[in-house]
DNA sequence: TAGATTGTTAATCGATTAACAATC
DNA sequence: TAGATTGTTAATCGATTAACAATC
């Protein structure tokens, strides 16, 4: 296993193991896994290959030892705790979605400005003021931090979370961050997608 | 403008529009731009010569010019129809999230399975049983349909979708969905961002 | 003219994939 | 041995970006 593998095969790794983890069979082959999250074989194999010789020549690769390989690569041996901050509707269905615990993740917190919010239950957790932010960080040992607020908020929440030592953030608010060299910042952003979509159907042939 | 875009700057356009639609100067330079969304200048005047000779040397670009033509380019002359196939927290907060409209989209209609949700209403929407889909499709015009089922139903969904004659879907499904050429899938998966955060805070150097 | 900034070239870099020897 | 499938090479393809002439 290497240090650094190329961004777009890390991309590539959680659909890979998202298909192995509803795979049926205790072999699959680099053609069963293309076939399964929509990417070329030899994709797969040279993928897999920077992770090491796991798979077996004329058999294909063991179905749980390769779950497991990826889910220590991708550093999901224990579970990563998620702080949410933003409980609006997008905000709301994450710190409700029961899915993650699967995925290796456990949502810890969430947190609001809004005063009216604060005490309320979503998903099981209290809202909580922001200015817990970053204390709440430091001592809970939160990994990432979920920003789901306005745009507006958004880089000061980033500031916050970086601030109290989180290098991982997910942000929700169409805004690009600005953050620390070692901070990783992955963005989605709904509208965009929407747009992306709305061009090939304008630009169809 | 030309027919097809390379896609790696179809992804872009959109994040240059939202930061030009906030910009508050009637020119604006590639640095600006650049700057505003996260890119390289370089990049960002290449991208844009794509779409023809749109700046001026030594001054910049007209800012509403660009986002006329932005705004075309990526088919949101008019408002696009968007309808939402599951009605679950995500589902939910995608139905009621009131900023689409800005950016050029109208959600339509909401579906769900359950008998029990049909009739109810979710953000102004009042929830449908899926085997109006296709007909609605039809005679509303729905653009764009927005999969937001659980991953087991996710592949009946597109194919009653596509047979109703939609060319493109977003999924938040965790499951690649198989679809005829000509139609355009774009995939969310919140649990796979998360995963490439988590394999950059353990692989950190 | 001097300063600024585009549009475009060309070099570089990285990602994809067909093909096949290695090997089970 | 015959069939299957990996691991890896090498070719191809596409994306990024520094650099600069063109031009406002």
């Amino acid at each position: 296993m290497q240090q650094t593998l190329p961004p777009a095969t890390v991309g590539r790794l959680p659909r890979y193991l998202r298909f192995l983890e509803t795979a049926e069979c205790s072999t699959v082959s680099s053609e069963d896994i293309a076939a399964g999250s929509g990417v070329n074989a030899a994709q797969v194999r040279k993928d897999l290959s920077y992770l090491g010789n796991n798979g077996t020549r004329g058999v294909g690769y063991q179905t749980q030892t390769l779950i497991r390989l990826l889910r220590r690569v991708l550093g999901l041996s224990s579970l990563m705790k998620i702080a949410i901050v933003g409980t609006g509707n997008l905000g709301s269905a994450l710190a409700g979605y029961s899915g993650f615990v699967n995925r290796g993740f456990q949502i810890v917190a969430a947190y609001d400005v809004s005063g009216g919010k604060i005490g309320r239950s979503i998903g099981g957790l209290e809202i909580r003021p922001i200015d817990r932010l970053e204390s709440d960080i430091k001592e809970m040992g939160v990994d990432i931090v979920a920003i789901v607020t306005p745009a507006e908020a958004s880089q000061e929440v980033a500031d916050m979370a970086v601030r109290a030592g989180v290098r991982a953030l997910l942000n929700f608010a169409p805004v690009s961050l600005h953050v620390e060299k070692g901070v990783t910042v992955r963005q989605v952003d709904l509208a965009t997608e929407f747009q992306i979509l709305s061009y090939h159907l304008a630009n169809r042939i």
